[in-house]
DNA sequence: CGACACCTTGAAGAGGTTCAAGAAATGTGG
DNA sequence: CCACATTTCTTGAACCTCTTCAAGGTGTCG
């Protein structure tokens, strides 16, 4: 049972928090616990030394704000340290469209480099603190430590093969399939992450999945209780734990049997 | 009508046909005319001359056979000269998704580089003929040459904005809406390579169509069809005549009327 | 010219959406 | 700390869009 059980981790949690005073801060990168994620591996200490005056300042976004807007300048991208977001495009004519969820130790703001103006929202889902990467130094700085220069692009072309991952999920899956990827996937990087395998606390409404996956928040709300149903996860509000991985994973990839 | 008037522009016609005689073939960036489409604006002579050196070799790629395959290994960009390209991904369960086509000018290959295997296929889907870019050789000369690099992000970062603009197709849009979109892409790509505004040739089949924008090949079919009716478009077979643009955009941008 | 791939169209059916109502959680202000 | 407003979530029923299955037509290439 999940009632009364609180989660054993928190997102919050991710990284200690540490005591910020200010709205902007520096800090090393040398010493984030996020260095794994984030960071190009392989580098001598004075490379290191040299990333680390890359990472001009922190801010912190509070919940429901945004940390850049459609059509807000391009300047820096962000290394999210605790938080989550989510990024979102907006057509002309009104619809939304929810393109990615990021969580602590990935990059937002790559839609910015192109035209100099970032395309799309990034929101944080709880409250945030990113640092600013501003792009002109990573350039700079690129040109001098072929590790950062091979790093920026592997974040850059990790994107468009994760995009190319959602096109497949939302022009060929069908409901069920599209929730089950999407669990599978989030609870796969927040155990990268350090937390647990088979529980997560959702930082998003249904109506977001929805939006991202490309379903209407109804649907999201009566697959999870189909899921229930069948004894595949546990749901209360946003707390989700999952109980059958391997019948999720089964319908992600249906297996071709004889 | 449409029988019997053959269009006045034929993709193959997109760049003069060298007489080639080898399967790859040496030739300058610099006086291709699809500089404009396909390099860094702002170059010095010398810089240019430079990235000539770069491209190290062209390839000729048969209708119908690859550029290369998922699980390939991953050695060079491909700049397209000639031809039409899909790239489409496969899931382990025999799903397919054409994740974008290519025309002249533009570049593929960029989903290699995060984990130096490609992770789709490319697929002729006319005789080709493609520039080599090997990417260590990019990446070389971008810490020497601060335009060429600047032009690799903007590059990468087009690919994943035009990706997201996808996922708002699949995401959100009706199937009339899905194949307005397209078509108005398409025309609008091969109007900025000089070709007819309101003419164009489908390079490809219903079938890849419909698995770009999510659909069935009867439900794409079933929707030119309408368009037709409803005296939108012509169709005959591949080629298509856009009579009414502005029906096309009202459909992709339904107007907020009063 | 015949085989094959591709396209069109119809009819039935399934999956997801829409509309609606109510329940549960969350936030706010007194 | 409680009452009330608001947001979020769940569930039901009718409807609609797209898919599936099937058949026949058209075009193309060896």
């Amino acid at each position: 049972m999940l009632h009364g059980t609180p989660p054993p981790h928190d997102a919050h949690a991710v990284t200690p928090i540490v005591p910020l005073s200010s709205n902007t801060i520096r800090v090393a990168c040398s010493s984030c616990n996020l260095r794994e994620l984030c960071m190009p591996l392989g580098l001598s200490a004075e490379e290191l030394d040299r990333v680390d005056g890359l990472v001009a300042n922190r801010r912190r976004v509070k919940r429901g704000t945004s940390l850049f807007r459609c059509g807000d300048k391009f300047t820096s991208l962000y290394a999210i340290r605790t938080g989550f977001f989510k990024t979102c495009i907006t057509s002309e004519d009104g619809r939304d469209q929810v393109t990615g969820f990021q969580m602590a130790g990935e990059v937002v703001g790559l839609d910015g480099i192109v035209n100099d103006r970032h395309t799309c929202d990034a929101i944080a889902l709880e409250d945030a603190d990113v640092c600013l990467l501003p792009f002109d130094r990573i350039e700079e700085l690129s040109t001098e430590i072929p590790g950062l220069q091979r790093h920026v692009h592997k974040i850059m072309s990790r994107e468009i093969v994760r995009e190319h991952g959602v096109m497949l999920l939302l022009g060929s899956m069908r409901a069920e399939e599209r929730l089950a990827a999407f669990l599978l996937n989030l609870v796969q990087r927040l155990h990268a992450r350090g937390f647990s395998q088979s529980e997560l606390v959702l930082r998003m409404t249904r109506e977001e999945i929805g939006s991202y996956l490309g379903l209407k928040l109804e649907t999201v709300s009566r697959t999870f209780s189909k899921f229930v149903e069948e004894g595949i996860v546990e749901v209360k509000q946003r707390h989700v734990r999952i109980v059958n991985a391997d019948a999720l994973k089964q319908l992600v990839n249906p297996q071709v049997c004889n």
